[in-house]
DNA sequence: TATTGTTATACTCTATAACTATA
DNA sequence: TATAGTTATAGAGTATAACAATA
């Protein structure tokens, strides 16, 4: 066997366990032909009918000129209506194909998460999801 | 203020603090003109003299796709040295300009996990580093 | 002046397929 | 047959720069 020497390494453990986790909900997702971030704008919308989309990107953290493609990509698919409120910005609603797919989307990452508390030992769950929001929610980029 | 459906979400949490800290790592390593993956393998190496590349892929999951072009770069730049073990592997051990380097990778590294153990409330820090350590040593991919 | 949306471009990590050469 | 390494290619997320149109 061969030495490791990232093993007592939180971040590095953090890395690895988040990029599993993506490949694993992103497998989930080809089903409904969507991208994880796709998904969670969908959803963001579904809770938010109208929002403009660069508040979108501000709550997910993607800058706009990587919204502007993503948001084509769903109008294209007609899984999302943009219309104007004034002359530079749109509100986005969903259609009503939009809807069903941001349902089954919430459905997938529900159950995503569901799998993700599963294999946390019941005694430290509830600290482990309390420092991810504390880290989260910390304004150091 | 917007609505935020991923509020709640472990899972989503975990992948907006791994991006971040990721980022952060990635500003800091710019200094020695090393990507985060690139850091990892120095340390591999310095701690694993005479290691085959197809090791360190395995111990970092790496596939080896990605290995020959990350292994050739640091090999380019003079900072590993390639040693036929025989006929189709090679034992990889850092030069002299990879120990220096290595050893200021290492330092880079350290000061960051210090940072995100710092940002943790001391009681809950122990229950995080050890789901972290649980989930990322879980077979499921 | 600041904001919205857009295009073009690039970097990093990840992945699969197909191949050569060797064990 | 299986393994080591390589090349080519692609997808996903992230990022900056530059721009037009609007507030």
């Amino acid at each position: 066997m061969i030495r490791d020497p990232l093993k007592d390494l939180p971040g590095y453990a953090l890395r690895r366990v988040s990029v599993a986790f993506m490949s694993r909900l992103a497998a989930r997702l080809v089903r409904l032909h969507l991208r994880p971030t796709e998904a969670t704008v969908l959803l963001v919308i579904q809770d938010n009918p109208g929002v403009k989309q660069s508040e979108i990107g501000r709550l997910l953290g993607v800058v706009s000129a990587n919204m502007a493609p993503l948001v084509a990509r769903l109008a294209d698919r007609n899984l999302i209506i943009r219309q104007a409120v004034d002359g530079r910005s749109q509100g986005l609603t969903l259609s009503e194909a939009g809807r069903r797919t941001a349902q089954k989307a919430r459905g997938i990452m529900d159950d995503h998460e569901a799998d993700l508390i599963a294999h946390i030992p019941k005694a430290d769950c509830a600290a482990f999801v309390r420092v991810l929001h504390t880290l989260a929610n910390q304004k150091d980029n």
